[in-house]
DNA sequence: TCGATTTTTACTATCGTTTTCTAAAATCGA
DNA sequence: TCGATTTTAGAAAACGATAGTAAAAATCGA
């Protein structure tokens, strides 16, 4: 492997010459900078990252954590933040903390050893807040949270993220203008926030259009396939006799679909469903899946877009960037019945 | 930040002793030893990877290269990979290529430059050989290829892979034994040797069971969900006749799915179709879908557990495994319908 | 008690780049 | 032509850890 010293060696200039060519920090002759970019061209000269990265303090790698890699929704993520990164000449180490905050705690961990120059954060929630995320920032790493961002900003750490109570609540209120009143809605999990917020969300669609709010129309999920249909379950069960369904993420959707069509029940002409998130999928399931849509490429590019800027600038983040979202009608909403009656469950 | 030298002060022993102590190589007294991690822990001392990287010339990052984050099968497989590189104080920087050559040859100068200690490859077809490859094999960086893997292997790289064309054998066979005849084939992205060999054990079947083979029964897919709903739209255009699909992966299933619905066709009552590659989906889609399910965590798994252990050792790969497929049947295929009369498409 | 051996610890060079400070060379005005 | 100024380049000290060798200390046998 060629050396800078090589380099330096041939050309006949000193090592710091060459350095500062190579970084485009020179000041000198443009003779020099020819010569020695010259050499460095020829000899095949690839810079060694780790021992600018001791010396510099900079290590042009970026972490993405997020909770759960096989969640459609992550990914796509992955792709805003990878997208941007590798534009700026940046690596992306991926952290699933498999929604254990125990992981999420080791993984900031070896990050901190690692010298990332910043991490996008979609947190699970844990007690990271009071030690080890602090320390980060005294070690002048740079965060921006995303989609799963904390409820205050104690420690101006830039967010990205949707309006997720708008967003639910005007997911139910589609159905409520639908002529539903029998909303069943299943939740995300509920030790996080985004699921709380949707859940209120859903909440003030039924207080601010007058509607009773009934408890057990609410089932617990954990954003993943099968708690949709678990949950769709446990509601048949309890007896409860619901026209539409707001699904708190696409994949319980289709999870909820299908329990539903095992017992015979269509959608949308028994029960409409509503998801959330607005993954690929949506359009190709059976019914196409109306839903939430959230921006999600630009939520991964928006905050690796802030990160790097911040990282380059060598500015303290706090900024709050809230991206729109959009109810996308496909096939498995439509209007209440009006013959009020049900089909029996 | 509290480095070796600053125990080492205060332990009142050289640098050295500590960093072996710190790193279990340490010959010497008990007692030294134990004040000396005493003291490292006191001070709340954290390694500094870079430093120890330059040194030692280990850096304790794999790379997993892979062609499309998006498409459900390469999540699965990372989480088996960064399992695996988690228990191992490994971190995982991943590397979509977006089935680009010339991102994945990009990628690999960046991770040439970052001195990996290896890297797992899903690899798009493209000259990486001729020059890339070599290049980092020739500075030590350990290699594996996984699901994608060469045809063959001139350079002693490990491979861990499915026997493709036997699974697709055998997923034809499936259907052939179903009594379909008239088998559509929605490919891969035929520029990729699992998918000519997906079709290749496609086409096997037909020739093992003396049914002939017609090539306008075969349309090109990209592995992606729009692919697979535009291949049974090309087919019906074309005026095929067919009873069955074997779609070479789950996603262009679902999509395929998705076209035969709006045109009024039962799955799989008037076609039959199996899919590829097991994803969680395939059970909560509708129908659920019957299809080749590969070991993909495992493959992750094992492909980085082979790449660790060589970069433990310090020894060159060149196994190869092949993990076994098996059929989970589900309700998108039935037999053929004895009346020989297909619906009118 | 003394040399020989073993155990324990220290020293020093290095990994490859960056950066600051300083010196030499070149240019310029008067 | 000479001193002042501007350009251009070099020297050297980090960055923090590691590893091989050398030295010091301790132990031992005779």
């Amino acid at each position: 492997m060629i050396r800078i010293v090589d380099i330096a060696e041939k050309a006949n200039v000193s090592p710091g010459t060459v350095s500062k060519i190579l970084k485009g920090t020179y000041i000198g002759s443009q003779e020099t900078k020819e010569r020695v970019l010259k050499i460095a061209k020829d000899l095949g000269y690839t810079p060694n990252i780790i021992a600018s990265s001791l010396k510099s303090r900079r290590t042009r790698i970026i972490a993405l954590i997020v909770p759960e890699i096989s969640v459609p929704f992550f990914p796509e993520l992955s792709r805003g933040v990878e997208d941007v990164a590798r534009e700026n000449d940046y690596n992306v180490i991926l952290c699933s903390s498999n929604n254990d905050p125990v992981q999420e705690a080791k993984y900031l961990e070896s990050l901190e050893r690692r010298w990332v120059d910043g991490i996008i954060f979609s947190r699970v929630t844990g007690d990271t807040f009071k030690e080890k995320i602090p320390r980060l920032l005294a070690n002048k790493v740079k965060m921006v949270f995303v989609d799963r961002v904390p409820a205050e900003n104690r420690l101006s750490i830039a967010r990205v993220e949707i309006d997720n109570k708008k967003a639910a609540y005007s997911a139910t209120e589609f159905l409520i203008k639908l002529g539903h009143r029998d909303i069943a809605c299943i939740t995300g999990p509920l030790n996080t926030r985004i699921a709380q917020q949707r859940l209120e969300g859903y909440k003030r669609a039924f207080i601010e259009n007058n509607i009773p709010l009934k408890e057990d129309f609410i089932v617990e999920g954990t954003f993943k396939l099968d708690s949709g249909f678990k949950g769709v379950n446990v509601l048949l069960e309890k007896g409860v006799h619901f026209t539409a369904i707001f699904a708190c993420n696409d994949l319980m959707a289709v999870g909820a679909i299908k329990a539903l069509r095992k017992r015979n029940l269509d959608v949308p002409n028994d029960v409409s469903v509503i998801g959330f998130d607005g993954i690929p999928l949506c359009e190709y399931i059976e019914p196409a899946l109306t839903t939430v849509v959230q921006p999600i490429y630009e939520m991964g590019k928006t905050a690796a877009e802030l990160l790097l800027e911040s990282i380059r600038e060598g500015i303290e983040l706090k900024g709050h960037i809230v991206l729109d979202t959009r109810i996308e009608v496909r096939e498995s909403t439509r209007e209440v019945r009006v013959e009020g009656k049900y089909k029996k469950f």
